[in-house]
DNA sequence: TTGAAAGCGCTAACAC
DNA sequence: GTGTTAGCGCTTTCAA
């Protein structure tokens, strides 16, 4: 551009990369402005990124974007990006895009960076040995090839749950899991089967379900009809879960939250969606992927990136309420 | 690499770019393949575009990922950007991504051509003028700054669902619209009150909200306790709608179906996590991304595109049934 | 304060 | 069949 529109080419690079300090005079660094205004000058990216050897460009892995709580946690890492000049590309791991078995090749860039979920963790395999920087989401706080770690405080979540139910006066427990073998869920099963362990009199009973509305009606339906004693509280490991155990308590003639109680976990749309809405554990989505993308950037900037843990909060609504009777 | 691994430079790009045809020999193409896998070659993304003038990137324009809708329509792109060894990235209008005003920049890539919903329409002022290869989702189809457009049959679907409410025998019918001026929206209303109006003694009133549960919620309020004899049906703009009118219906102490029946459209998650499931207006996201990437592959290859129109379909579930009495 | 020149890694035209 | 070469548009010394 600049050779045609005014004066000269270095000095281009340094108006628009605003760094003329004390290099360029301001009246040429006007006319240089004026110029690019005036032509809609796009410096070409490919080219800087080429020059640079880096793109500005961090890779997010997550497994589908279609459940809205990934949708969050882009949005947030999309956000902070942005502010910092930098880009987000999508690696939606296997369900969601087929057959883009390669995470550098599925985002046609080459990547500085990648900040990666811990459920998609099929994808992080390829993602690894790409010697990259990476940052973990809600993942293993002892996960090692991390540069850092953003964590939720989901032990402290499930408990606050936990404690909403046996406060109310609960005390046959049946934990409505999700079927996915990772740190997040693991650590919501322990966190329960500690909070109802400490409480004399008061049991577990647990089933697993993958994380549809339906699979959830229907593993409700086993912890509700299971022999026994039927269960007061039914804690869900998702909305969608408990979404799907509200259904099915309804099918068998419980009223919710009369008969039976019920919490989920993430605070999406659902929750307050269905009737009654849901009591459930408000994870800060976006405050995860933005807090990912701080890391990620300040890993690349050689800061010190600490690991960073957010809190979460329980969301009383009207799905819970003290046991029958 | 090359020059390392094996014999040559250009012959890498040869054979990695399968233009070998008989240009070079077997054993050296085996032989470059082998160094590559040895050395995990990655070619350099930044320099192809560079050279070629083209980045193989198209950019998608929606408003808000988080809406489970356009995740899906991201997905079915993606997809077939895959298979095509295209990328996608994602230019979530306004209130998503805060400040990256220019799409251009928000995506840290060039660009070869531009998807975009007409829900977006903010932001394409932004994008037209770019010059790239436009393809419209879900838009007039006398678009004219479309190189192509993607329709679905919104029209039809909105016959559907007053058709299967007007089969019932409702007369008294309420459009809970959304508060949204957009093509697909105004075709939803004409197509309503086209298909009430060719009903004697049917009569149509209509209430508009914002698209989120609560606002939809209070709009079937209105729409239920409006001075005259009560609506037997509320037609919802979206599943999200439908979901706020079943309970606005349920806080007025209404049943659905029994008492009063909800129709919405998308069809979402949310329609079958919701207790009656919404009968409601299945939209193909994931084809309409897909169609909308392969119409713009087809535009940049210089093939003609033609514009596509994609069925829905009405899904009866629990949320209708015949009018009371 | 500004310009000239090199080179990032790749592809395509052309020479051998 | 294979190597040489030029050049995509940018940033960054280095000279002027």
């Amino acid at each position: 551009m600049a050779r045609v529109a005014g004066v000269s080419q270095a000095t281009v690079s340094l108006v628009l990369g605003d760094k003329w300090a004390g290099r360029v005079s301001e009246r040429t660094a006007a006319a240089v402005r004026a110029a690019a205004r005036e032509l809609g000058y796009r410096p070409n990216l490919a080219a800087r990124s080429l020059r640079l050897g880096r793109t500005r460009t961090a890779l997010l892995v997550v497994p589908a974007l279609t459940t809205e709580f990934f949708a969050r946690v882009y949005t947030g890492a999309a956000r902070v990006a942005a502010e910092g000049g930098f880009g987000v590309v999508l690696y939606p791991s296997p369900e969601g895009v087929g057959p883009a078995r390669d995470p550098f090749d599925s985002a046609r860039a080459s990547l500085d960076g990648v900040i990666a979920s811990s459920m998609a963790a099929d994808a992080l395999a390829a993602v690894r040995g790409g010697g990259l920087p990476l940052v973990m989401l809600d993942s293993s706080p002892d996960e090692t090839a991390a540069a850092a770690t953003v964590n939720l405080d989901i032990a402290d979540g499930m408990r606050q749950a936990a404690g909403h139910l046996l406060g109310l006066g609960h005390r046959r427990i049946a934990h409505v899991a999700a079927a996915v073998d990772t740190w997040t869920f693991r650590v919501r099963a322990r966190a329960l089967a500690a909070a109802v362990g400490a409480v004399p009199g008061a049991s577990l009973h647990t089933e697993t379900a993958p994380l549809t509305v339906d699979e959830g009606r229907r593993a409700a339906e086993r912890a509700l009809t299971h022999p026994g004693p039927r269960p007061t509280a039914l804690v869900c490991d998702d909305d969608i879960l408990a979404a799907g155990a509200c259904k099915a308590a309804r099918r068998l003639g419980l009223r919710v939250p009369d008969d039976v109680s019920v919490t989920g976990f993430d605070d999406l749309a659902l929750a307050t969606a269905v009737d009654p809405e849901l009591t459930t554990v408000r994870l800060p989505a976006e405050a995860v992927g933005a807090a990912g993308m701080r890391a990620l950037m300040a890993v690349l900037a050689d800061e010190p990136a600490r690991d960073t843990s957010l809190p979460v909060e329980l969301v009383p609504r009207g799905s819970t309420g003290p046991p029958p009777r």
